[in-house]
DNA sequence: TTCACCCGATACCGTCCGCGTATCGTCGCC
DNA sequence: GGCGACGATACGCGGACGGTATCGGGTGAA
């Protein structure tokens, strides 16, 4: 007999309906038939009267069921008391301010289920820094691109995206299926803030030599796209990314994909952070996302 | 966060040493520290300080300790409750008065740890029935011997034993390593009241022919061992048996092995049957029996 | 100071359990 | 009498749990 169990019967005794019940814990039918099953053959009583239009609960059913929902109550305020006793354990993300952010919800949705007593913190960093805080232990964990300088911290792809140019649609170069660098020499392109990463900054620039004095200066994803629109710039992104009225993107097959990573500082991640990494790896492998 | 693992932490915290605490749960150290490590992470806090010579519990440990018992102990009450409510289910187990009876106190001990809430009888059954009472439904479910006339009625063997000569230390044959049958031709047999099986019957008395007048009738195991020491008679038994002063066995070569088996009536057993059978099996396989 | 022991952590592996997909049996209901 | 709904069953797979073997470190004794 464990929680698990009492909590699959508290469902069904509450629904009435194994079908329901099922829906309700984000299960499938069968396992919860099995598992109440192996609840009365534990307690040795039968807790359901089956039939073809539902169960109901006997005697001994409904007798567990209170104790049931009292016993799960107090595991609840047994948690709650002991998180009350340490102060919460936090574990704080850090996000790239563009696709990453969405996937970085998502993830710290299935984070928080799978650890109810730590607290989630999210930190949404600019392009400056691809670590988004990481060296400077602002976060724990960065839900990030690649490439930027990676010594002392480890990464973990989660994804390969390649790399397309964004053009503003009337750009000659719109209705290409696809480009090459060298179709964009001379072009004009943006630049990052003095003291960003110069991996990053040399890979998101196309590598554009010449004067920087009139690249405008962009911190922000939004700051990009205002520079393509508004300031004759082209600019380069992951294609995954969807793009505001007035621009499109092309493929520009001659550059390495970008690499959506997990990142920590140091060599060996905490227990937290290590959980996330593999929660990040379950929810990009098959593309089934385990569980909603 | 379940019952299993809270568990393991009352254990451990109160033994203050993780050894000690595996050896009272009959475990290995290392899964145990593994599962306390997992419900520190679980829970987000450190319970435990951890020192080359010992553990020591932190706030967070105290805490859950005190919560931890509360909350097993409900448990225990929310079971007795159930089965209070019911009546307790009851699975009656007949032993069949030889080598099996030790086998069936240890079986009734394992069955009785994994379903808490089954009240587990034990009858003993003499030579008169190799059922143990399964088709008068007297027991539930039987661990016994073959041959017998099983007629509706599932047999799943546990082990098989071969078949030794009973006889007084000072009968002639009593020295030799093995003998065939043809060796007890002209014997004195016992014989089983008249209605007893007739398979296990004619098994158990050599197929004896002839009158069956004189032949002493024998209810139990140590009638008949009587009846070898003081009566004259030649008994046949599984060799695995301890024998009495005055008394060897010889192995009879030519004469197919009793099998020690666990029997129900009809085709498929109830859950608590099926489980039964299930901790025979298991218990019988690997002679390193699971748990003591 | 060094060696040896003790304790907890880690690595690796086999097995069992639990969940999912597919299918069946059965009881109402139209 | 056929169809639909509900729970039970069969089967394959991945993960969790427990086992054995080994490591690292800290303590205490020679």
């Amino acid at each position: 007999m464990d929680l698990r169990s009492l909590r699959y019967f508290v469902a069904v005794a509450e629904e009435r309906h194994f079908g329901r019940a099922a829906a309700r814990l984000h299960m499938t039918q069968p396992p919860l038939s099995r598992a109440v099953r192996q609840l009365e053959t534990d307690l040795g009583a039968v807790l359901l009267d089956r039939s073809p239009t539902g169960v109901a609960l006997t005697a001994a059913g409904t007798v567990l069921y209170d104790e049931a929902r009292l016993l799960l109550e107090q595991a609840e305020q047994l948690r709650a008391r002991v998180t009350a006793a340490t102060g919460p354990a936090t574990l704080t993300i850090g996000t790239l301010a563009d696709s990453a952010q969405q996937a970085g919800t998502r993830l710290a949705a299935a984070f928080r289920r799978r650890h109810p007593g730590v607290e989630v913190r999210v930190r949404e960093a600019d392009l400056t820094d691809p670590t988004t805080g990481l060296r400077t232990g602002l976060v724990d964990v960065a839900l990030t691109r690649t490439p930027f300088d990676d010594t002392g911290i480890t990464v973990h792809e989660l994804r390969a995206d390649p790399v397309g140019v964004v053009l503003r649609t009337d750009d000659p170069l719109a209705g290409r299926a696809a480009v090459r660098l060298s179709d964009l020499a001379g072009r004009r392109w943006f630049r990052f803030p003095d003291g960003t990463d110069p991996v990053w900054s040399a890979y998101w620039t196309g590598s554009a030599a010449g004067s920087a004095a009139d690249r405008p200066v962009v911190r922000t994803i939004n700051e990009c796209l205002q520079a393509v629109l508004w300031s004759g710039t082209i600019g380069l992104g992951p294609l995954a990314d969807a793009l505001p009225e007035g621009l499109t993107s092309v493929p520009v097959t001659d550059m390495p994909p970008s690499r959506l990573v997990v990142a920590w500082s140091g060599a060996d991640p905490g227990p937290l952070v290590r959980s996330f990494a593999r929660i990040a790896a379950a929810l990009f492998r098959p593309e089934a996302a385990p569980d909603r």
